[in-house]
DNA sequence: ACAATATGACGCATATTTACGACATACTTC
DNA sequence: GAAGTATGTCGTAAATATGCGTCATATTGT
């Protein structure tokens, strides 16, 4: 994004585009469902699970953050993060209509437009 | 994919990664609503409702074909594209499956884990 | 204050994506 | 068969993403 003429396209595509691209990437899906099964969501525990350095953990982290699906409480020396699930059922919605909308097609194999 | 240290994560976190990935641009977003919106699903006039080049719609359109998300069928001179919409159901499964774990954690800020 | 620890920011190398013009191919029509 | 049309492939430039080491910062414990 802000690469493609996305100016021309509606803030609902370009919207969907922007989450399916935060977990366009394993780690950040494992990431998701790391914070969704463990109690402690600790930054640098979740590293430790991931095959990645602490570092890149870190970035795709921000990249969770900057979307806002995740969220991190500083706790003295260590930081927390959580899923918004907020966000993440309204997002779930959005995924929702827009895969309805494209499996109940009337353009399938073999129709008449075809 | 194929960049990430992808064989440590497991085949469903790359999956769904995969899926995202083809979602992750609004132009792929477009092609998928209007291939469920219209009639005519003909490669050309794909191309002329997209501000972007016949050749980057066409590049784009491949890449949902990868994923057999779409399919083509040559038909004499133009090429009519068509939702796969048995696939799009279940990809539609596997996100739901997956956001409903992430929205239904047990680790949510103000939590007693952060 | 000092050493130890947890994190994020920065910089860099490499890989991938995006966009498009030019070319090749295949089919239709004349 | 020649001309025209619809598509895909290829090559390439520019923009992004990915991964990681190193450094800067902030907090804790001594």
């Amino acid at each position: 994004m802000t690469y493609a003429k996305t100016s021309a396209f509606t803030e609902e595509q370009q919207q969907l585009a922007r989450v399916a691209k935060a977990l366009a990437h394993p780690a950040r899906v494992a990431i998701i469902q790391l914070l969704a099964s463990k109690t402690t969501c600790i930054s640098g525990d979740i590293a430790a699970e991931l095959p990645l350095s602490r570092t890149t953990v870190s970035q795709h982290l921000q990249e969770l953050k900057a979307l806002d699906l995740i969220r991190g409480e500083i706790d003295g020396l260590t930081v927390c993060y959580c899923l918004n699930t907020e966000l993440l059922r309204q997002v779930h919605q959005q995924f929702t209509a827009f895969f309805l909308e494209a499996s109940s097609t009337a353009c399938a194999p073999g129709d008449a437009c075809c």
